[in-house]
DNA sequence: TAGATTGTTAATCGATTAACAATC
DNA sequence: TAGATTGTTAATCGATTAACAATC
């Protein structure tokens, strides 16, 4: 039955909590790493981003990583560990597709390259946008996405247009072979059964917001 | 023990897996109104966006409202339950700090005002930004953040500077009397007990994104 | 050695899913 | 009435936390 199918692709299991906390110890260890300290531990880190230390044991073990009693883990060897672990090889190659204020921002986020992704290409339907750079990156007309992305093998889409015109790009990009697609319209895409969105909803983030600090007059 | 009272301090209970998903269907019963459905049920929503049926009546319940056997939910009370259980009333005024590339693509995000945020005004350290507008946004130069914020009684800020200006703004935002940061820069934000952050890291949705189409690979 | 930290196993907690009765 | 859907209670599942042994 298709519809189960697409229920269960669309539920690829991975430990999505530790994941989401692995990048968030790794942007620590940049700065730890640029600070020169060689060694970090568990609760060293617990205290500096206020989690459980035992959790952060736990999550740390999924990357395969030897830590030292006493010690705590090489610093240097951590970063690779997670790196690996989270696929950060930096030969993610993707497109960018609606080459708006959003897109355009997105193009100049501070480290995203270390963190596994990189803009080879954006589009637009726009004529006036296209034939522009935006910092070093190419704006093109949709036409071109099918023949570049096959050329240059991109599994990865970064979904920044209107939520009207969402749809059908995504159609593009999936015809042109995209795996996986980080999608940052309000809207619920259509995709085959194998290809992944990531939703990346700014309103979720504002309800929870909102509700926390709700509950924080309440008490 | 202050560091204990800062851990249960920032973890107000809030079932945050609900609430994002109400966010989402939300935005479907917008359309679903937009669309004259009347009224609609939890397999409707589950079929449309893939959920869950039960969970979905699950979350509703939360919200208190009353559905009807064989009919569903009247489209509009919905919509009003959903508004009114995550606090989205509309007054719920905010200042955006960092007036840089990201800032002023979310202040043109669409519908972000009807997801409960309304951006009052704009903040930055650098004069060549100051004094400008951004769609009816007016920039101000940051030191006329603390008297605005309690003349406007402004509760809630947006945090789009850099890493490096984060931690600086916070602090200014704080003495403010802001008691909720929705934070978009890439550091873990040192605050009060009582003050909230909202991180929306780009990088964990790049990490578990990574992680799902390497996992669909290997099926 | 003593003490701090890792690493593993067990217990708890919360969220999801399943089952089914109530009801329009 | 029959059938679809709500709504509630129970079972399952996964994630977090606690306990403690191993080790440097």
């Amino acid at each position: 039955m298709a519809d189960k199918n697409n229920i269960a692709k669309t539920k690829v299991k991975v430990p999505e909590h530790s994941i989401r906390r692995l990048s968030v110890y790794l942007r620590y260890l940049y700065s730890a790493r640029d600070n020169s300290d060689f060694y970090v531990s568990a609760p060293n880190i617990a205290k500096e981003l206020n989690f459980d230390p035992t959790q952060i044991v736990k999550d740390l073990s999924l990357t395969g990583i030897k830590g030292k009693p006493r010690a705590g883990y090489n610093t240097f060897e951590l970063i690779q560990a997670i790196e690996d672990y989270l696929n950060f090889d930096k030969s993610n190659r993707a497109f960018l597709v609606g080459a708006g204020s959003l897109g355009s921002a997105l193009i100049s986020y501070p480290q995203l390259e270390s963190f596994g992704i990189k803009i080879v290409a954006a589009f637009d339907i726009d004529p006036e946008k296209t034939g522009k750079l935006i910092k070093r990156v190419n704006v093109l007309p949709v036409s071109q996405m099918p023949e570049l992305a096959k050329r240059l093998k991109v599994e990865i889409g970064i979904l920044t247009t209107t939520a009207e015109a969402a749809q059908q790009a995504t159609n593009l990009m999936v015809e042109s072979g995209i795996r996986a697609i980080w999608n940052f319209a309000p809207i619920n895409l259509k995709v085959p059964d194998d290809v992944i969105v990531q939703n990346t909803s700014m309103y979720s983030n504002v309800a929870i917001m909102l509700k926390k600090l709700q509950a924080s007059k309440q008490s």
